[in-house]
DNA sequence: GTCACTGCAAATAATTTGCAAAGCA
DNA sequence: TGCTTTGCAAATTATTTGCAGTGAC
């Protein structure tokens, strides 16, 4: 379990650091999404972040989010791209993904990766995909 | 590296199977993907079929690209989901994902997954993912 | 011959952006 | 006070869908 009040000390501390400023909006929109245990999509944190502050706006949460995800605060489930892209080479593999620009590399890797056995639980697994992500050099500089 | 031909067999025995028709957008869009070892978004497909065959279009390749996924020879890549989901739980973990739905479960493992060194080559690592797709058990009926 | 598939055009839905007002530093 | 951020409304962009004609089986 996450605990939101470190959350919000991170967000405060990255803040000062990038030279964003700490808005209500903000925090109330990590607040949520720290306090949650599923994957809320943005009309989600938006519906439940409209009980406490009734004036926010949806393009502020998507606003939010996004500047979150440049803070390093929360991460897209699934969907750092913004075109959908497809592979056809279906053996386990590995991708690099950077969160910036969207650049995918594929990464080469001797030892078979498995899908933990709790999988079987969920359905029937088609395929397993070991995603790492972050700022690629060329978005670095 | 992906044989093509024995894909254009699978397409072949897999559209049989599932009383689908063997059309020449097919066969051009799955020989087309699985002969490029990056991972092309539909216009970019779109554009590379064309040549060879002027006649297609755009729509077509979106409906090809998703009964290929059907089909189970192609799989997108880091975009199952049509709407952007956030976590703000940054420890390394597992998600099952569904390609019908879209339903995402936690897995809960005990062995830390380690982005292999290879990843570092490629810009500083953030997050690191093991995605599961597959069909989950509401949707296998 | 039948029914799935295609191409066209128009619709949809998620997300982004320009701008003026507001508020954090 | 100055510059980032917000809310509003309108725009953008990827993707989907209805329909009539076409072609695979």
């Amino acid at each position: 379990m996450i605990n939101v009040e470190d959350k919000i000390q991170e967000l405060k501390e990255r803040c000062a650091k990038a030279n964003m400023r700490l808005t209500p909006q903000r925090i109330e929109v990590l607040k949520m999404i720290a306090s949650v245990n599923n994957h809320p999509d943005a009309e989600t944190v938006y519906a439940e972040v409209k009980k406490v502050m009734p004036s926010i706006s949806l393009d502020t949460v998507y606003r939010t989010l996004t500047s979150l995800e440049d803070l390093g605060l929360v991460f897209k489930v699934d969907n750092e791209l913004a075109k959908t892209r497809y592979d056809a080479d279906l053996t386990p593999h590995c991708h690099f993904i950077c969160i910036k620009c969207g650049a995918v590399h594929d990464i080469h890797i001797d030892n078979y990766i498995e899908a933990p056995k709790e999988s079987y639980d969920y359905g029937k697994v088609l395929q397993t995909n070991l995603q790492v992500k972050g700022i690629c050099n060329k978005c670095r500089g």
